[in-house]
DNA sequence: TCCCAAATCTGAAACGTTACAGATTGAAAG
DNA sequence: CTTTCAATCTGTAACGTTTCAGATTTGGGA
């Protein structure tokens, strides 16, 4: 039934294919259009305009539900159209109406963190499952500038909207598809005074959170592992673990050059180095589970203990830092989660509707998992 | 520049901008061809050719480097192109060839093994970056027909390749692709006597490397931690320990009930359940990363210490296994490297090249890798 | 001088869809 | 018995591209 959809697709079959395609239109007689031939390969609106004995206009306005197509017709159409399995060409669509169908999302393929972009994906596919969009992946390199890709996007028209993460607060790509009026949703929140589709986990209690905990604990001196320092959720998580140090009146110990961002060999290394040190941490507030891999290792490195010496809290994505230490203080963040609520907030941009609606942060729950997970 | 372009994408927008949209055509005046108006928004065909006086034909051919073209025509025609940033319209070719310049990855969303699809997708997208293709992922629950997607796509035609994984020895999912002449790349490979496109992982050489490390620690009585026993990998592993079982003269312990597939928790209990047995292992053999967390776990829980009691030999995708314990053997897969193979064989299947050039394994490397990593 | 072939170039048609501007009904209103 | 109007339906054109079947020019050979 689809041989010549996928001789069509297949290229090195092309030319043997495209010869007798629709060979209705024998060069000498002027097409008759009430004969549109018996269908062959993947049915069209013409198709359906056949069988039916309708004109394609009234087909394709009968699949949509207009208004002006009489009741049985529509019925009529529809039956038939689920019957042969009918599925709208998608460049078909997106040539007439500029319509892709299509959400972009934008990687960083450096990203270290395991698990996050296979959960937003899913969380993504899953909101975009019941829906007409596909989700294609437009990767770039963080060495490179993050504005290429999203104006890659934007120029091209190879999506309707566009999410992307790594967050600034003053986020130039936010501001390019601002000023082109293109759809988009962020991982993370901007602060430019202006409001646009977003999900963001709450890192700032999440951070403040931790610190009481570990205040709760009786550490008195703690590091903040924290991202690079341009990303908007750097500024959350250092503000609520600031605030809740004030709050309890405990004591910093900076930890400098190495943020999420670094290897865990560069993480491992600088712990070992600080941790080593007369004024060393004794409670540890990490924003990623696969620091904290590292976090744990430079501290064994100086001979120091999980829970005896120092204690960790951790945001982590997998649920694998219990197995690692069952000392450490785990906080789940829910990225599959955020796939979903960031698809659903694209879409909701693309479709116009009130951006409020389009905004929603994560709690980070009152998940800090003890001893045992 | 793009203002159109971006319009036009934007739904709500739509009846906004194509009222004023090339207005050369007035109703009254019959179309001058050689005036093709202005040229607003993106770049076409017609935008060259009107800046160039030659015809639409005339530029399609000189930019694909067609012989019957001048070459001081080709050369004027791409300068211009370049100039003005064309980029052909995506929605036209496809519609025009059938040629989707998409590939599609398909992707079981119960994955466990955290990091593996990020890699496969940076891997992919780095064989991508320098050609016209696209990145699509379409996504089915485990618990679904794993045909679907794939019907999906081929019947649907929403790509020209596909890539699938979790591969059976006799995959209806390959064997529909076949009948229906359609290109893909499988992660793993089939015994359905049929040659196709594939990438895969020498499991077999990894579960007899790992069998002999473990004899040459003096370990006798060995378990593997295998795939489920559907997926074709599943075989190789089981083959490769097997015989070097065999070879040096060890025995088995078998694991019933859990596979590479199960959770954290249940591979967990089991081990430990295991363990506190009388004839429990004295080695591991595990095919994935994030089952060894769940094997070391479960051991522990037994009041077993990794090295000492048992000692296990793992493949990674991660580099995270030495930080768990540094006594774990580790392996390292290179799931990125796979992603790009399997990109570099999808892309030649659609160009029909030869397919023993598109079939390649990747060895496990000397990289068993000591207490230190 | 004429003709033919090679070298360049060209318009028309088509892919499948939707928007536009009617066309065709039947029935209600005058 | 018209006229009008709403309710349905329809053909044409257009989106941007490539293919097909020429058209035009040039130059060489006779």
């Amino acid at each position: 039934m689809y041989e010549i959809e996928t001789g069509a697709i297949c290229p090195h079959a092309h030319h043997a294919l495209t010869g007798p395609h629709m060979d209705e239109h024998t060069p000498d007689t002027p097409v008759d259009e009430t004969e549109a031939g018996p269908d062959q390969g993947r049915p069209t609106l013409k198709t359906i305009a056949f069988m039916t004995g309708l004109g394609v206009t009234t087909v394709s306005r009968a699949l949509k539900d207009a208004p002006e197509i009489g009741a049985a017709t529509r019925k009529r159409v529809q039956m038939i159209a689920r019957q042969i399995g009918y599925r709208p060409n998608r460049a078909g669509v997106r040539l007439r109406t500029g319509k892709t169908n299509v959400i972009s999302l934008i990687l960083d393929t450096e990203e270290q963190v395991g698990g996050f972009v296979s959960d937003i994906i899913y969380g993504i596919s899953e909101a975009l499952a019941k829906t007409s969009y596909h989700l294609i992946v437009t990767p770039y390199s963080r060495n490179n500038d993050p504005l290429e890709p999203v104006r890659y996007v934007v120029e091209t028209g190879s999506a309707d909207g566009i999410i992307i993460s790594r967050t600034e607060p003053d986020d130039k790509r936010v501001r390019y598809m601002i000023e082109h009026g293109f759809p988009f949703a962020t991982h993370g929140r901007t602060d430019m005074g202006i409001s646009h589709a977003s999900h963001d986990f709450d890192n700032y209690e999440y951070a403040a959170q931790a610190v009481r905990k570990l205040a709760s604990l009786g550490r008195r001196r703690l590091a903040l592992l924290a991202p690079p320092s341009n990303l908007s959720y750097y500024h959350h998580m250092r503000d609520g673990f600031a605030d809740a140090i004030a709050e309890c009146g405990l004591t910093e110990i900076p930890i400098n050059g190495v943020t999420l961002d670094h290897s865990i060999q560069e993480v491992r290394q600088k712990t070992a180095q600080m941790m080593r040190r007369e004024l060393r941490p004794d409670g540890f507030v990490s924003g990623s589970g696969s620091s904290t891999f590292a976090l744990v290792a430079g501290t064994e490195d100086a001979g120091l203990e999980i829970g005896r010496d120092v204690d960790i809290v951790s945001k982590q994505s997998s649920k694998l830092l219990h197995l690692l230490r069952p000392q450490i203080f785990a906080v789940d963040e829910n990225v599959r989660l955020a796939g979903f609520e960031l698809a659903r907030s694209v879409m909701g941009s693309i479709a116009g509707k009130d951006i409020a609606s389009l905004q929603t942060l994560s709690k980070p729950g009152d998940a800090f998992q003890d001893k045992q997970g």
